[in-house]
RNA sequence: GCCGAUGUAGCUCAGCCGGUAGAGCAAGCGAUUCGUAAUCGCUAGGUCAGGAGUUCGAAUCUCCUCAUCGGCUCCA
């Protein structure tokens, strides 16, 4: 028997008689190591802990506390779930069962539906199966051996997935626990004992593989933690994330509505919700006329000709709204690009004019399928922030990082953390190859210029060019697309565009469609729960409440009121026969920044009391100090 | 669009196996004038999402439509 020599991740190394198990090598190093240990690596690859080591390498431990391990440990869950639901409801077939952000699922086909109470019984059964300590045996097999025995047993899906490996895959590996066998590549914690905290947590259909062609199966969630601790703070954040729900505070806060006598995904701004749109159109438009963008603004409906000039007809319509006007067809807009490229086309351009920057606040429509809409996140009518830039195509890169930096600031200023993604041209798309393939590259290059991190989304572009997104994520961590530069060499060819050169030729621009918070709705919708609806000042479309203590400071009470307004402070009076704190709890509850407290001591020496929402006490004050407070916070954006 | 669940007063929800609706908060009125998260009392409020059917009788059972929620697919 020869002997090897493993390599630990402390720096130490080992000598161990070939073909010993990873189990019993961690156990010589490190007794403990072994009982937070799911499975290891060697060298680099992902393997049982019973997994035998025949060469010298380097060998590490991956742990249950780990993103990796937690990945494993949610893994075999699932498998422990698929075989809770075979054990106990006859006829059920499974797919696949993968660990996820959060948790984990598994897609089964079955006849009857599954109900809460049978995730319960699923639970239990889980349970029985944990407390049995069966061991997840791996057991390699031919890709023959294995289609026969899922054949066999009826797994059609499984022979499917079998039949659509490579061909030059020989043998797949099969995981076994107790009775139960899946098609898995592993690896696998050792024992069920292993799993100590999980939760099923609610059944949604799925198409087999995505595809919406495919048959509907059942999707089983449930969540597994590595301790009972882990997995009740998840349970907690998921609480905190309801609460936190951008349409519950919406209702709370009476910022908005949505109707059902007025149409799925139209949304009615209240007073405050509009207040708040406001602010922050009014923050859009300083900043873009700071940047150089001319703001234009386009109709709202256009020659349905104009659509089929543009490929939105062809590659868009589902997603249009039609009407027609004297017998003639009108597109509703879903994009503001149209007006623009009409506005660059209204005279002859110098290459001198580049690049020219049209904004606009652009409120267009798109029929969204019903099933998607989702509170302010996704609607039907959306105003983006957008705007088109036409330039040289040496102009590109600058431009793109100009855009970059914008996003960026804008995110400091609205306190979001967000996520870069390239993507790439989709099936469904116009223009030339050599086209996409000079806007994907001047996209990327500007993203390498300005040290971006970023993930490549294959096939993910828009139908005229591709794109980089910006995704920011919500309280339940959900991402949401809201800032995107999009490269686009075929409008302008469409339309005709040109610029004379230097050379005294017709040159044709490139152009860049962007958006930096996105649609204004959705910004909100994630503003709205990113401050769980406490906004900072200088967003809060109320950001002082006046309060009495009695009726007899009313009439002092109005006279700040005015001074307030007048200094530009978004202030609203509660001069009601009612306790103090009775005032007091209404406005904690709308979130207000500041309660402005009015009793005959503050009448007497002409001043007001601030309570911060915060609980704190600011200590009586002049009117005009805390106009001058109010604008500083504003100034600095808090 | 697809799968599943849900839809009762302005809001949050109760209403078992069919016998024509109830609570708290909010609202209106009255009392109270009370200094940092809920003062007390009274009053009013609903074609039980909409439509059809079963039944002597439907919020409750069946079907259809609409909407919402959780997902899938798709997207700002």
């Amino acid at each position: 028997m020869s002997e090897i020599k493993i390599h630990l991740p402390d720096g130490s190394s080992a000598i161990h008689e070939s073909g010993m198990a990873v189990r019993d090598i961690l156990t010589s190093w490190k007794k403990a190591s072994l009982k937070s240990a799911v499975a290891a690596k060697v060298n680099g690859v992902k393997v049982d802990l019973s997994f035998r080591v025949e060469k010298d390498a380097d060998l590490e431990p991956i742990e249950i506390g780990s993103k990796e391990g937690l990945d494993i440990l949610r893994h075999s869950i699932s498998h422990v779930m698929a075989q809770a639901v075979q054990e106990s409801f006859a006829g059920v077939k499974v797919s696949i069962g993968p660990s996820i952000e959060d948790g984990f699922y598994y897609d089964f086909d079955y006849s009857e539906t599954f109900t809460l109470e049978d995730l319960q019984k699923i639970e239990k059964k889980m349970r029985d199966i944990v407390a049995a300590d069966l061991p997840f045996i791996r057991r390699e097999v031919s890709r023959e051996e294995a289609v026969e025995l899922f054949r066999k047993k009826g797994e059609s899906y499984k022979v499917e997935l079998l039949n659509d490996l490579p061909e030059d895959v020989k043998e797949v590996s099969l995981y076994i626990d107790g009775e139960y066998v899946d098609l898995c590549r592993g690896p696998h914690i050792p024992s069920t004992k292993m799993i100590k905290a999980f939760k099923l947590m609610n059944v949604a259909g799925a198409y087999w593989r995505g595809d919406e062609k495919n048959k509907m199966l059942q999707r089983i969630y449930g969540t597994g933690f590595a301790t009972e601790k882990e997995l009740k703070e998840y349970l907690n954040f998921l609480e905190e994330a309801k609460k936190r729900d951008h349409r519950k505070l919406g209702k709370e806060l009476d910022l908005f509505q949505v109707n059902d006598e007025v149409g799925p995904g139209l949304v009615i701004f209240h007073p405050k919700g509009a207040l708040l749109r406001m602010i922050i159109e009014d923050w859009e438009r300083k900043e873009h006329l700071k940047r150089g963008y001319d703001i234009v603004q386009g109709p709202q409906i256009l020659r349905g000709d104009l659509w089929k000039k543009s490929g939105h007809f062809d590659h868009y319509r589902e997603f249009m709204y039609f009407t027609e006007v004297e017998g003639q067809l009108y597109g509703i807009k879903p994009m503001n690009c149209i007006a623009h490229m009409m506005i660059y086309k209204s005279k002859i351009r110098s290459y001198r004019d580049l690049p020219l920057r049209y904004f606009e606040l652009g409120t267009v429509h798109r029929h969204e399928k019903t099933g998607v809409l989702h509170g302010l996140l996704r609607v039907r009518q959306f105003t983006q922030d957008d705007a088109h830039i036409l330039c040289t195509p040496d102009q590109l890169n600058s431009e793109i990082r100009a855009i970059a930096d914008f996003v960026g600031y804008a995110m400091k200023i609205f306190g979001f953390d967000y996520e870069v993604e390239l993507s790439t041209r989709p099936e469904k798309s116009i223009g030339s190859d050599e086209d996409w393939e000079m806007a994907t590259a001047a996209l990327e290059a500007s993203l390498k210029d300005n040290r971006m991190a970023y993930e490549v989304n294959v096939g993910d572009g828009a139908f005229y060019g591709p794109k980089i997104d910006f995704k920011l994520k919500d309280a339940l961590k959900r991402k949401w697309q809201c800032a995107t530069i999009q490269c686009d060499f075929t409008l302008p060819e469409r339309f005709d565009l040109s610029y004379i050169g230097p050379d005294g030729e017709k040159h044709r621009p490139v152009m860049l469609h962007r958006v930096i918070l996105g649609a204004i709705e959705r910004f909100m919708g994630v503003l709205i729960e990113h401050h769980a609806g406490a906004f900072p000042l200088w967003l809060s479309p109320v950001q002082a409440v006046l309060m009495t203590v009695t009726d007899n400071q009313i009439p002092y009470g109005e006279n700040v009121y005015l001074q307030l307004l007048d200094a530009g402070v978004r202030v609203e009076r509660d001069f009601r026969n009612e306790k103090l704190g009775y005032k007091i709890r209404e406005a904690q509850m709308q979130k207000v920044p500041f309660m402005l407290v009015i009793g005959d001591k503050e009448v007497e020496s002409s001043r007001v009391s601030p309570r911060q929402r915060d609980g704190k006490n600011l200590g009586p004050m002049g009117p005009d100090e805390f106009i001058a407070l109010v604008r500083e916070k504003c100034i600095k954006y808090e």
